[in-house]
DNA sequence: TAAGTAATGCAACCGGGTTGCAAACCTGTT
DNA sequence: AACAGGTTTGCAACCCGGTTGCATTACTTA
């Protein structure tokens, strides 16, 4: 059961420390994605440095991905089985106005665009706001 | 010339003080969108709170729409002609990861994507980060 | 001119994010 | 078992963008 979360952990070159094991297995149960200040309502006793810190160690793995929705707060959800954060691993995020949360739409990947010339691209991220198919 | 920004502003049934002028003359002139920060710095001697308030006061009114590129600070950019800030009117945003400057690609709208049933829709926002046509 | 309304200036506050530093912990070695 | 090195954690403080309350000033109109 643990040694789930301790494979995952160890198979993104994570060190599998108690906190570790039990932000993976939080953000594994999440159906949307979480902030920050979110971990830190569900880990009261927690500092929010570690958690901070924690999720910092998780993105710069590759174990979770971030999503900066313009909800105020940057939110994180683990990364799909496949994904290596490149490019085409890109997908629409969804932010509920009524609920606020923030759904991984996994199999809507970011269309591809066409730039004008001179410039290149990097990075994109596609946010859609709207009511969740739970507020409806 | 002042005049210019004078019926503009009451175009837009804005009254047109002389710090709305002079904050309109600047977003004018720019051809990326500005922050309140970047705009702070412009206007060295004017107050912040001011400041704040001209630029959603001129949000509210649809002069300006607002850009959350993930950068930090929200960026803000003149609203085009016909615009009047309603789903067809979005446009892709562009935020170059050298200079920083976001820019409005007025010419590329939104595409339309597919959500999951019992999702709708209400915003989209699409930011792609990359090199601009100025620093490559 | 006087009253009423809107805009401005100032200060303080809030919240998310980030960092320095010391203590605790882990791991492998003598 | 004691030790040494590196890593993680806890605590505190800080930064910065954004926001608000409130008193003052400016504008409008009767
Ligand atoms: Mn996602
Ligand atoms: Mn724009
Ligand atoms: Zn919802
Ligand atoms: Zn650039």
């Amino acid at each position: 059961m643990n040694d789930k979360f301790d494979k995952q952990l160890q198979t993104k070159h994570i060190k599998p420390t108690a906190m570790r094991q039990l932000v993976l297995q939080v953000l594994t149960k999440q159906k949307t994605a979480l902030s920050l200040p979110e971990l830190e309502e569900i880990f009261v006793r927690a500092d929010k440095a570690t958690l901070y810190r924690t999720l910092k160690t998780f993105e710069k793995n590759k174990l979770i991905h971030s999503i900066d929705d313009g909800s105020g707060a940057v939110r994180y959800a683990l990364c799909s089985e496949e994904c290596d954060c490149s490019i085409e691993d890109l997908h629409v995020h969804f932010l509920c106005s009524k609920c606020n949360k923030t759904y991984c739409l996994n199999e809507i990947p970011v269309p591809t665009i066409k730039l004008p010339v001179g410039f290149s691209l990097e990075n994109v991220s596609m946010v859609v706001e709207g009511i969740c198919a739970n507020c409806r």
